[in-house]
DNA sequence: GAACGTTTTAAACGCTTGTTTAATTTCCGA
DNA sequence: TCGGAAATTAAACAAGCGTTTAAAACGTTC
């Protein structure tokens, strides 16, 4: 019956998903909700209590690779990604999650501290040994975030996307492996030549010339 | 009437939205909407051409800067982030937008077509100046999606960052200035690198490394 | 001021929703 | 085999939704 409702939760929201479609989907009777769960927001923090164990057991072991940041940055972000993009049945996992972004029910709170915060805070070591010695801890934290949101943005634009990119190049460029190795090589060569616009050579004269943009060219 | 219907319909989604929240708070009666608009659906078709007016009027003038690519990057990563960010009256716009984005109706391709896609083919024009000669389209396409996405999350994530990030460092180091010269920093760094692995130096090895990752690592 | 098309109003309709109820079936140990 | 707790069922309930209706109010024109 979790089963059933998972996937249902996830296609249709909480609101627009009914006790009767699930309840139909799993051969119950729709007073079983009541029964088990007392009503369907129960039913709805079980489904995510059981997503909260499953992720537990789904953790990437990055101390064997310990040695190479870089390749532990590569495989977090193809974790993440693969992860993101899957179109099996563990699809709707990652489908709820992103509902819950933007709509957080009590069930979110549980959410982050439980399973985004040690991603996050996994992703802040990894990209501090690979940035310049005293990178500052807002540099970093942004720079998890540009990782987080490019990987994110394929599930949450994914109609966007769909309607950009042909068919025939979207299987080919942007299937999992295209796309781990792109956001990899982006989050690398902006951490590795260090991100502070002052420190970036090519920027010194942007820094000087987007001060004096914003009031002339925003506001045309 | 129809500045009423806007905020409500970002907020509570066009199901979650009742037309009678929307009419009390417009102060007229229930069955206006049906008189005016046809139906629920009608008003909310009449809400995003009314959006779609908007932002042909705010398209950024990129002619003016065409003599220096980062600049225009610039203030393009601005120009998006200060739309998604916006924490006035139109920010119940983006909002919108976003919940159209993972549950398009009917109303979606019109948007991407009229909106979403100029906006995207200027960016890809941009990047192709600060790139490497010859450099894939496919390339650019996962490079101005990556800048998509960073600033996007921002706005569908708010509820990550906000339980992620202290509120005092929010204010300083994620308001639209900074995140806009971040984000603006990371693709330049990224373009101007070239982000095919094998020619990017420091990623030489990796390159190797990643393949035998796949079958040892992902599945222990 | 009367007549007529337009707009606004309050009330009700039909439908779907989550939830409850009471009756029925199933299960299992004495 | 039997009896009672547990589980399942069909039916009904109350509430909220979008939509419709018919009457009242309004404004314009002759």
């Amino acid at each position: 019956m979790l089963a059933a409702a998972g996937p249902v939760f996830a296609r249709r929201g909480f609101d627009r998903a009914t006790v009767r479609e699930i309840c139909g989907l799993a051969g119950v009777n729709v007073a079983a909700v009541a029964y088990y769960f007392g009503d369907k927001l129960g039913l709805y923090r079980e489904v995510f209590r059981q997503i909260r164990q499953r992720c537990q057991n789904d953790v990437l072991d990055t101390s064997v690779i310990a040695g190479d940041p870089r390749l532990a940055l590569y495989l977090q972000v193809r974790h993440l990604l693969s992860r993101v993009l899957a179109r099996d049945d563990s699809g709707w996992e990652s489908q709820l999650m992103m509902r819950e972004m933007n709509q957080p029910t009590a069930v979110f709170d549980e959410m982050v501290q439980e399973s985004i915060r040690p991603q996050f805070e996994r992703l802040i070591e990894t990209l501090s040994l690979l940035s310049p010695p005293a990178t500052p801890l807002p540099v970093l934290e942004r720079l998890v975030l540009s990782l987080v949101g490019q990987c994110l943005y394929y599930r949450i634009g994914a109609g966007v996307v769909k309607r950009l990119i042909p068919a025939d190049r979207m299987a080919s460029d942007f299937d999992i492996d295209s796309l781990s190795k792109h956001i990899t090589a982006v989050t690398l060569a902006a951490a590795e030549n260090g991100l502070v616009l002052e420190h970036h050579a090519s920027l010194g004269r942007l820094a000087d010339a987007l001060t004096q943009a914003h009031s002339s060219d925003l506001k045309p």
